[in-house]
DNA sequence: CGGTATCCACCTAGATACTG
DNA sequence: CAGTATCTAGGTGGATACCG
C-alpha cells in the first residue's frame, strides 16, 4: 500500500498539532477560553475582559468555539437579554494547553523584553 | 492607585497568552517548531515535512521565528547551497507547549471525529 | 539548493450604524 | 444587553516565474 505524499506528510505526526491550531488558532480563542476557565461568563463580561477584540470578533470567535463544541451558549429569555458562555467538558480539557501557554508566556515576559508587536 | 481600563484589561492575566499567540500564532509556526524539535533540519527537509505550506510561507515563517529568536539560521557557503535551521534555547523552551498541544490533539483525534475544517 | 519577486483572489478584522 | 449589517483597508497566502 503506497503512501501518497500527502499521507506521508500528515503521518509525520503533524495532525494533532494541525487539529489543535484549527481549534484554538483563532486570534482571540485562547483568550476567550482562558477567561472562561475561571467560570461561566456573560457576553458583556467577556467583552470587558478582552477589550482588544471588537464585539464582532468576540461574537464570531464564540460562535466558532460553540460550533466546535468547546463552549456552550445559554440564552436566558429575560429582559434585558442575558447570555452566558460556559466551557463544555471538551473545552475544559484544553485547560492544560492554555495553562502551559500561559506559564511559558509568563516566564518569557519576565526574562525578556516585551514581545515586539508585529506590524 | 486607580487602574485604567487598559491596565485592568491587561492585568487580567491575558498578557502571557497574548505574547505566546504572537510568537507561535502564525499558521505554520507550531508545525515548524515541532519539526525542529527532532533536531536541526535543512530547508528542503522542512518543506517536505510540511507540504501544506508553500515555499513562500515556510520562508516567511522561518524569518519571523528567527527574528523572534526562536530559531537559528545557518548558511553553509558550499555549492549547492545548504541552509540549516535549529531551535535556539528560547525555541526549545517552547517544547512543553507544543508537547501539550500535540497530546491534546492526539487525544481529541482519538475520541472525536476529525476536526471539521473551518470555512 | 534555497530562496525571491510579482501578481492577485480571498479573508480578516476594524469602524460604524442599527436592532430585538 | 447582546448582538447583526455593511463597508472597507489591509493582510494572508497561493501560483508562477525567476535568481545566485
Amino acid at each position: 500500500m503506497p503512501t501518497s505524499k500527502a499521507d506521508k506528510a500528515e503521518s509525520l505526526n503533524n495532525m494533532p498539532l494541525i487539529a489543535m491550531i484549527k481549534l484554538i488558532g483563532g486570534k482571540y480563542k485562547p483568550l476567550i477560553l482562558w477567561r472562561l476557565m475561571t467560570g461561566t461568563k456573560r457576553y458583556s463580561t467577556l467583552r470587558k475582559e478582552i477589550p482588544c477584540a471588537t464585539a464582532k470578533m468576540i461574537t464570531q470567535q464564540l460562535r466558532e468555539l460553540e460550533a466546535d463544541g468547546l463552549i456552550k451558549r445559554t440564552v436566558y429569555p429575560v429582559v434585558p437579554p442575558k447570555v452566558e458562555y460556559t466551557l463544555t467538558p471538551q473545552g475544559e480539557s484544553i485547560s492544560p494547553v492554555l495553562q502551559t501557554m500561559y506559564e511559558w508566556g509568563q516566564k518569557h515576559l519576565q526574562t525578556n523584553q516585551p514581545i515586539k508587536t508585529k506590524t
